[in-house]
DNA sequence: CAAAAAATCAGAACATGTTCTAAAAACAAA
DNA sequence: TTTGTTTTTAGAACATGTTCTGATTTTTTG
């Protein structure tokens, strides 16, 4: 009963992946429009009752499309870096990479997640997929914690929280197109660098302020009167 | 043609004021749910196509009721604070005082303003009110720059930017669900008093560290593992 | 193989944001 | 007051996410 691997699972699973993949080629090819439930339905050769089934929601499918699109879990540990502090920023880099090399995509991705219209509150993510990117992070904190960057005084989850919600809120106004994708990176980095000083101990401030100069001078170009429409700005 | 004060005009802006009320009491009286188009414009005593007339959407009458409810820039002033850096901690607990004191009925605002649904593109927010807002924000870590807390190496709208993004971040997961009302004033206020050490100079950090350990103190109740859910952590 | 269980399917149905059309009403201007 | 413009209105219509139903297919199980 509980590692059910009949023909059965797997009839399931490849409907899944179909689902997805179409909904990746989809996104691909016609940006954010198109992708309605119905033609998702006809181009995965599913009924459109099929992708409620294995997933719930339109915003289980599109998750899944992002879990699936990104292997940052794997490229991750090939980073070649010095130390802990350019590890971190290696990451982000990494990490935002994705982003603003295929804008378009990822943009649409996150719009959809956005939407909160659907009744259902189906979990957003698969919680081991979360752990794990999370727990990444909280290790190179953690490290740069040991090798005596950070002080202890702050928990390693704190600041970790603190560069999360610099994460989304970028993203955020990064999707509702307040915030341009030149700026993605450099803005976020600036952020991090920003809150790990903040947290910093004298040995780690100099390796900090390296990346904080380079990200600066990154979105040196754009005019800092770019903000429009930020929802954050909002209060 | 320019400041067309005839009853036409006046009769709009009574059929607007009803409609964003309308709104508000919806909104106030069932939480989230009953919020349709239809329902509002028979409360608002209107038909279905005057609120697309007058706000062209949704979410643009929503973010006219955030508007109406918030009178931040009235209230700001009246604070009473001992230097530059307390007025920046102070304006922060004003601000999220807002939706910590009546947290349903502001997550219900903030979700209707991230569904991104319509294909309607009309400006966020009143560029007026959004510029008043950032200006005053603005001119507070300029005030903390040149009475020397923070060094002048930074400019000030960087620094806001990675605080605004943090708002964005923290306000993003709470509407979401996954950051406890409780947890979002200090964890804000934890995000930016990381983020104005980062650029502070020595005579302001250890105005900034008073306020850090006060929002420590004040989430230290909360157990750590508790972030299920958090889209930014899905990178 | 036959019965049972599970999943899918086609399609209708529902809710809701949004748009459109024609008619009615309100207002401004002459 | 008459004429013309602007706005609202009622209602249909459309797109789309989601749910439901009953029939069909597929897999398991005995």
């Amino acid at each position: 009963m509980a590692d059910d691997l009949g023909k059965r699972e797997k009839a399931k699973a490849e409907r899944r992946l179909r689902i997805v993949r179409a909904a990746r080629d989809l996104i691909r090819e016609t940006g954010d429009t198109e992708l309605s439930m119905r033609t998702l339905a006809q181009r995965a050769e599913v009924s459109l009752s099929t992708p409620y089934n294995l997933f719930g929601s339109k915003r289980a499918v599109v998750l899944a499309v992002l879990e699936d699109v990104r292997d940052f879990a794997k490229r991750f540990p090939r980073l070649a870096v010095s130390n802990s502090i350019d590890r971190i920023f290696a990451a982000h880099d990494l990490a935002f990479g994705y982003y603003t090399s295929d804008p378009d995509f990822y943009r649409t991705l996150w719009r959809a997640l956005l939407n909160t219209t659907g009744p259902d509150e189906t979990g957003l993510s698969s919680p081991e997929r979360i752990d794990q990117t999370r727990a990444i992070w909280l290790g190179m904190v953690r490290a740069a914690c040991d090798d005596g960057f950070l002080g202890r005084d702050i928990p390693s989850h704190i600041v970790l929280q603190a560069m999360a919600h610099t994460t989304g809120g970028a993203l955020l106004s990064w999707a509702m197109g307040s915030l341009p994708t030149k700026e993605l990176t450099p803005s976020v980095g600036i952020g991090y660098a920003l809150i790990l000083k903040g947290a910093a101990m004298p040995a780690g401030a100099p390796l900090i302020d390296a990346h904080l100069s380079a990200y600066r001078a990154q979105r040196a170009t754009v005019n800092p009167a770019s903000l429009p429409n930020h929802v954050s700005e909002t209060l």
